[in-house]
DNA sequence: TCTACTCCATACAGGTATGTATGGAGGCTA
DNA sequence: TAGCCTCCATACATACCTGTATGGAGTAGA
């Protein structure tokens, strides 16, 4: 009885292994031999493949977007929404996203859904850079050259560099005006 | 005799279909199909997959990173690099760069390939920085994550925004002192 | 206890992939 | 012209994928 699968057993493997191996590896087959049975289970749990996989995606944004921000607003000021979003950023755990991120590039129903990801968090970023440093002209640049550093650090390479980045540095030089 | 083939016709019909498709896309079954050939000129032209893959991200190499250095060095001062290196990457095309680097993700033979041109590129954009604004104590973030910036661009999403975005703007944001 | 429902196993059909073995068409050379 | 070498076609083995049809084990309820 208690061995018996849910929706959300599939789900929560798919994305340890989405994180481990990319996204070819979602497979009912592959993951039907990780759980330890047959596919049998997965066509009973998902009508087919883009059932299982928009679960997969709804549930992705749920941790990484969602709860990120909400957590983001339980703290007071602007300045420390931003310092840590930008530390949790900094510190985050990549290979999820960066799986996420290539499966959109074969899948255009997966784009999409990332897509209005991208959209929510750079809207949120600007409305953080607004609050702190005013509404300059150049705040949707700012925004947008923030988010895609975020984006790029997580899809890019990982140098001895980043290590020494400190997030008060970052904030300092996406929040201030130029000289 | 005119219809045969060579190792160069197969890379660039590949580099065709891995913009266009991803890299999944890059199977000898259907490059043979849009070339109009059987598998049997594959293996003949190429001793295995890996063999073909490596002369693939040997060319990309060469187009998307060794050529463009190297045209930027025709260029006098610093400055002016940096700003065409900028506006270039504004304008790239960026459905080859997104695959290739989705690609990497697949496999870690080409996640190292990538990684060694990574280096190369974030290091010709730290030098051009040290050459206009002098060696900060931050250059080295700046310029890894006017790097970042630019994978972002590439692996994100494309807002309306970043028509908006001027390429001097992004040149001062990152080349000038803080306030 | 008998039945019905839930969850999964098994088997089959159809698709695409790599890699190899082998043969065949056409040009080059002696 | 005879033979060789280059380039490609064909056929086969093997593997993995989705999706469906069907049956079977275990639990819950009448």
């Amino acid at each position: 009885m208690t061995d018996r699968l849910t929706r959300e057993d599939w789900v929560a493997v798919a994305l340890k292994e989405l994180a481990r191996r990319g996204h070819s590896s979602l497979s009912a087959n592959r993951l039907a031999s990780v759980l330890g049975v047959s596919r049998g289970s997965f066509y009973w749990h998902f009508q087919n493949i883009e059932d299982f996989e928009t679960s997969v995606l709804k549930r992705w944004q749920q941790l990484t977007t969602d709860s990120i921000i909400a957590e983001m607003e339980t703290l007071e000021s602007a300045e420390q929404r931003l310092a840590t979003l930008v530390r949790t950023s900094l510190s985050a755990k990549t290979r999820l996203e960066r799986a996420v991120r290539c499966w959109a590039i074969d899948k255009k129903s997966v784009a999409r859904f990332v897509s209005r990801i991208d959209v929510k968090r750079m809207e949120y970023v600007r409305q953080l850079l607004v609050a702190i440093g005013g509404d300059h002209d150049d705040v949707g640049m700012r925004a947008q050259v923030l988010y895609w550093a975020s984006v790029g650090m997580i899809m890019g390479p990982v140098s001895d560099q980043m290590a020494a980045i400190q997030e008060s540095d970052l904030v300092s030089f996406f929040a201030l005006p130029n000289a």
